[in-house]
DNA sequence: TTTGGCACTCAACAGGCCAGAGTGCTAATA
DNA sequence: TATTAGCACTCTGGCCTGTTGAGTGCCAAA
């Protein structure tokens, strides 16, 4: 592939990105001064395309790049944007306000970054991938009410209040703690054998051993199903690209019901890195038009969060990319520092 | 008001409701067989018109009912739909299902709104007005990370994991516990002369206070914010008012952000009855082309939950309306059964 | 190898025309 | 007096038309 062609297609992806039109051989020769004509212009375009990097509205309209296009775009053409202070200062100022609150972090987050941005955020919050038990205490909020509360190792902490039938014996309560904590402590999940050294152990306070276990159950369930936040998908409506409201549709739709599995892309090699999935790459036929953006970070554990953005394959994923490595980054060192969690 | 212009304003809304355009005179004759001519018609929908019930979208095109045009219809005219054994069926073994998972459930039974009616749902759970500290409970989960479980008066429970400096001692947490107990227990908020008193009665465990009595704080700002539920927002694009892309966007850009000022909306008077607002009726501009539906039910202890609808002007209220209120009445009902919590 | 030139294509736009649905008004009718 | 049939009028939307201009491919000359 000749470095000249490489040029004229990062001109005309450039161009596209800007303006949202097809791309023609004339403009193209007046506005970049690459020094040819259109003429050569349009053999080298009529080439381009050949080989699918480029495609043709229709006859007689100028050239829009294909996802192949795009893809030779990411990887080997476009100039790394780089970050201004400006932004920086922004998204430091902003991260610090949302750390604040660390139990809506990953959902502030998302908003600030589809505000930023203009397109649709996806955030996914750092998770563990198994959580083991790491301290029971149970206690009588009233006579009849037993709250379980369960810390995690990492410092999750889960709690429950259950209404019992009558009145229950705080020294039963109190055995039946005892003896979660001798058997579960450092345990990942909740077998039969261990129930029943637990059941053995807590004596007359085994009676409330099933309330504890169902809800650990839940614990470990809900432990490993990933959590994650959209916001801003109405400003895709700004896009040119989704004035057409059936397909516009169809992309809001899988965002709003499956975007979970948009969290199954694999993560960055790298955390500097972002992944970009575009148009047909994505698995989800819903997203065929749409391009993808994801970065992570890494918490202190090595657990992985995930932040992303959504648009149309028509983006700016140069800037993009450069602000969300930021972010991703920020976020990873601020995270370092504060891990405290409450639920 | 004629009771035979009434019969026709309801015979046009009616039809437009059903089919998006605007009713003409000979249509309408054709159609609903009232027993007059089209020209009769004509000089009565001429008439409604005058009064403000009905517009034209321009000359020579059919009349389409105005915002109090459908005001009168809701209020007066429609005939109330009486709900299918059919469809009772399917929201009791939706909302059976719904309950498994409680602190879900008003999201859960948001998507299920959604989907039943094809329009947007929102949900908002029972709240109670004022939240009175019960019960706390402090431990260390390891000798350097201290818990703190606080549980509310209606059953909720919130819990924090706080990172100490250094090691503490299980004694202090104690007496600090108690001394929570003693002064906060019955209370509905953290004042400074309750704070004195409990450091007093706390001893050396008065170091911990602050942190404390921090996120006692944190509990009683969150429960005074009323939690809100939005689904099926993409459903609104399935409707020709929103083909305008545009228009469709300011909408679900309200929803996504403002929706929380929906609920600020006065419930509907008895809980077996909705509330019905109408375009312009709408405080927020943004939802001048939109209505909304709003059914409230009540938990054990009156507090009370919303669930409603918002879609186009062009509703079937009288369909919608009787099934919220269904819905309504029926999540009333199971919850005065079952008041577990847990977070 | 590059370029100017030429013939060709096609979407987008504007104008003109027509059909159809709907209206208001009026005179005839029950 | 209330209703209706009839008529002239209005307006939108679809359809056809021609024109314009941006863009193309190809070819021969530089």
């Amino acid at each position: 592939m000749d470095p000249r062609k490489k040029l004229i297609l990062k001109a005309i992806v450039d161009e596209y990105i800007q303006n949202a039109e097809p791309v023609g051989s004339k403009a193209l020769a007046e506005r970049y001064n690459i020094g040819f004509s259109s003429a050569t212009l349009r053999s080298e375009m009529a080439f381009l395309e050949e080989q699918g990097y480029l495609e043709q509205p229709h006859t007689s309209a100028g050239r829009v790049p294909t996802s192949l296009g795009y893809r030779l775009y990411v990887d080997d053409l476009m100039h790394r944007h780089r970050i201004t202070l400006e932004e920086m200062e922004t998204i430091n100022n902003a991260l610090r306000l949302k750390l604040q609150e660390y139990d809506r972090l990953m959902e502030e987050t998302g908003r600030f970054i589809a505000r930023m941005t203009r397109y649709a955020a996806i955030t996914a919050p750092p998770q563990p991938d198994a959580v083991k038990f790491q301290k029971f205490e149970l206690f009588l909020a009233d006579p009849s009410s037993l709250v379980i509360v369960v810390v995690l190792e990492g410092g999750q902490v889960r709690n429950k209040l259950a209404r019992l039938q009558k009145p229950a014996d705080p020294a039963d309560i109190r055995r039946l703690a005892d003896a979660l904590n001798a058997c579960f402590a450092g345990q990942p999940s909740v077998t039969d054998t261990l129930c029943e050294k637990c059941a053995l152990l807590a004596g007359s306070g085994a009676e409330y051993l099933p309330l504890a276990a169902e809800f650990m159950q839940e614990i470990i369930k809900s432990a490993s199903t990933r959590d994650s936040y959209l916001s801003g998908e109405t400003q895709l409506l700004n896009h040119p690209e989704f004035r057409d409201v059936m397909k516009a549709r169809k992309t809001l739709e899988y965002l709003a019901e499956q975007r979970q599995s948009l969290m199954n892309i694999p993560a960055p090699p790298s955390p500097d890195s972002v992944r970009i999935t575009i148009g047909p790459e994505n698995v989800a036929s819903e997203l065929r038009d749409a391009s993808v953006i994801m970065a992570s970070f890494q918490m202190r554990g090595g657990q992985q969060g995930l932040i992303g953005l959504v648009g149309p394959t028509r983006m700016d994923y140069s800037r993009l990319a450069s602000r969300l490595t930021y972010i991703a980054a920020r976020l990873g060192a601020l995270l370092q520092n504060d891990e405290e969690e409450t639920s």
